[in-house]
Parts: structure tokens; C-alpha cells; sequence
DNA sequence: ACCGTATGCCAACGCGTGTTGACATCGCAA
DNA sequence: TTGCGATGTCAACACGCGTTGGCATACGGT
């Protein structure tokens, strides 16, 4: 609501993806103390005072740079008990052409304006998701929570750690073994809380 | 083989140890590039060229902070179908107490010799454990990582991203929804293999 | 053709960092 | 007591960082 211009175009327009392009990559690849601005604007081939200029700061880059949506598909279409298979075909999906979320896990260690960026959208987008199962609303939370903690899992032990077994397991091997474990959270009950 | 010393001890052992708190504290708290060796060295009061006199470089300070050890237990003892609760319980104690991981956690992101730490920990001692329970070997390795997804998973959101359904868990319900991951990962077979 | 503005480059500032070497002090052995 | 290595302090260095302001140039409306 801040701003009614609907779609105007700036000659610079060019210039600020690129600065965006080159920051989300080399956030992912160096996490946020690392990844410089000097490094960032060399890659994007202009000067660093640009930056400073279109972003305000690297804090507001950065800020632009992770704008970051699961695009959680509608899981009301899926048959009920495909649904953690589904949700990690589709976080793979989204991860592999997507630096985004890698950046933003890198920096989470160090800037703590990521770890809550991280937090709203594994809250907001993943709980708002889990909600609409019809499973106790008193354990949406906690089932979401588990949820992100496996993909999150996931995703660092790919991506940032690479752990070789899990770098060289094939997308499909990974839905096989983690999908049942997304089901369980999402639909299923702990272990020992008596008969159904 | 290096030193054939068995315990000599020196004077400067309690600076030494001083030193090496505060440096696991800060590690885990900032991370590695936010932890300066002048606030580590203020924590333990002394002057920062100490830091370098006892431990080389901040490199080297850093490897001797994050000597970890999973410690896992005899797992040849526990009935097979509570190692996966058996394993949760070990590592949420585990980290409790020691906020080393904690700190390679956060500084795998920015270090890369962290993150090699991290991956020789579960490779090695994990893959280990877990190829002594009998399953094919060609496996061991899979279900190593994917335990490995799963437990730093849980670090990830509980301690360093903190994520408010995971930190507000308490242990036994934690043991009770990922303990039968972790059990399935270990001994059971992925979705879609066929029948028994 | 003109002028205001957007776009871009350059040089520099202040700061905090890891690291270094010179100097003081302590404690133990001879 | 005398010496000597271990322990600790202090000031400084060189470097890279985020950030700033001034200046050149190109564009687009009039």
C-alpha cells in the first residue's frame, strides 16, 4: 500500500536484476559475511556504489535478495495419503532451480534477520498448509515444525554440508525414503499414545 | 606419534582452557565470521595476541574448538526396534550440554573446514554404527545420510534457526515423533519396493 | 537544441579485523 | 641470587570491508 504505481519501467532495470542475480548467487555460495559487496558488484559488472544506491545497504540487499515463497502447490488435489511424497517432490523441485532458499539457510548463521526470514515462511506459508488437513489444530504447529525440520535437514545436508550419500542420492530414492516420514508428521500420530 | 609425551602439564593450562570456552561459545553463538578473536579473548580475559600464541591462527583455534565426538553408544545392546528412539534421546543429550555442534553448525555455512568436520562426523561415525546392524552394505551409506538429514535437521531448527514449535517440544515428545524416522531410516526399506 | 534527471564511475573515508613483534613480568632450576 | 624460558601486555601494522560524495555521461521530455 505504500506505492500505487502499478508497472513502471526503469532504464535501470537491467542493472538491478543483475545485482540481484549475482547476490543470490553468491550468498548461496559464501553465506552473508562472506559474500562481499565489491565481490557481488564485480560479478555483476558494474560498481559497488550502485549498490548502495538501488539497495541502501547490504542489509537491504540481502532483504531483496531472499524474497522467498515455498509456492506450496494446492495439496487438496492430492490424494490424502500422497501427500508427503508430494510435498518433497516439490521442495526438490523448487531447491534445484532456486538458489534462494540455499542463501538464505547459508546466512541464517549469521544474520539473524535470515533466521527469521526462515522462520516466518516455514510458520506462515507451511503452517497455513498443514491447517487445512483437519488434523487437531492444536498440533498444526508442532506437525509443521517437524515437517520443516526434516526438509530443512534435507536441504542442508545437500546443498550446504553436501554429505556425499545424500549429495548422490537420486530425487526419486529421496521421495521413496522421505515422503513416508513427511506423511507421518503431516497425518499420522506419535509413537506410544495408546490404540486408535 | 608426534609427541610421545604422556602429560606434562603447563602453566598456562587454565588460559589455555579459558581460551577454548569462549571460543566454543562464541563459535556457536556468531558463527565463525561474526566471532572475532578479540571479543573471544575478552570473554576469557586475556590479550588477543594469546589466542594466537597458543592456537596459530583463528583457523587454528577454530579446529581445536570443534574437536567433537558423537560418542554414540553401544547400540549392539538396545533392543533393534528402539534404536531409533535410542539414538534421538542420545543426541538431544548430547547437544544440551555441548554447544560444540552447535558452533560447527553455524560456522559449516561460512568455513568450509567446518563443514568437512561436519561431514567426516557423520560419515564416519555414524556409518560405522549404523553397518553394524546387519542390513545390506550397499545401503549403509544412504541410511547414514538420511539419519544424518533428519538429526541435523532437528539441531538446525532448534538451535540455530529456532524455530518456535521445534524449541518448545519437550525432549520426550521429540523422541516420540522423530524416533520412529529414525528407526525406519536404520532398518526399514524406502516406499514402492515391493512386497516382504 | 536544450536542460533536468537518471545512470554510472572513481577515489576516498573510517572502521574493525587478524596478525605481528617488542617489551615487561613471573616462576622455577641451578 | 642469578639466569632463562614461559607467560602475559601493549601498540601497531596492513588489509578488506561497507559506505559516501563528487563528477562525468547518456537519456528523454519539451
Amino acid at each position: 500500500m505504500t506505492e500505487a504505481v502499478p508497472a513502471r519501467p526503469r532504464r535501470s532495470d537491467a542493472t538491478r536484476a543483475a545485482i540481484l542475480r549475482a547476490a543470490r548467487a553468491r550468498f548461496a555460495a559464501d553465506g552473508y559475511d562472506r559474500a562481499t559487496i565489491r565481490a557481488i558488484a564485480a560479478d555483476a559488472r558494474i560498481d559497488p556504489s550502485m549498490v548502495m544506491r538501488y539497495y541502501g545497504s547490504k542489509e537491504g540487499l540481502f532483504a531483496a535478495a531472499a524474497e522467498f515463497d515455498l509456492r506450496l502447490p494446492d495439496l487438496t488435489q492430492v490424494p490424502p495419503d500422497r501427500l508427503g511424497e508430494a510435498l518433497v517432490r516439490h521442495f526438490l523441485n523448487r531447491w534445484e532451480g532456486d538458489e534462494t532458499l540455499a542463501a538464505l539457510l547459508r546466512a541464517a548463521s549469521a544474520n539473524p534477520g535470515a533466521a527469521e526470514r526462515i522462520r516466518h515462511i516455514f510458520t506462515d506459508q507451511l503452517s497455513t498448509a498443514v491447517a487445512t488437513f483437519g488434523t487437531d489444530p492444536a498440533t498444526t504447529g508442532r506437525r509443521a515444525g517437524l515437517v520443516a525440520s526434516q526438509i530443512l535437514g534435507l536441504a542442508l545436508t545437500r546443498y550446504i554440508v553436501r554429505l556425499p550419500p545424500v549429495v548422490a542420492m537420486p530425487p526419486a530414492e529421496v521421495v521413496a525414503w522421505v515422503g513416508p516420514t513427511i506423511q507421518r508428521y503431516l497425518t499420522g500420530r506419535p509413537e506410544g499414545e495408546g490404540p486408535c
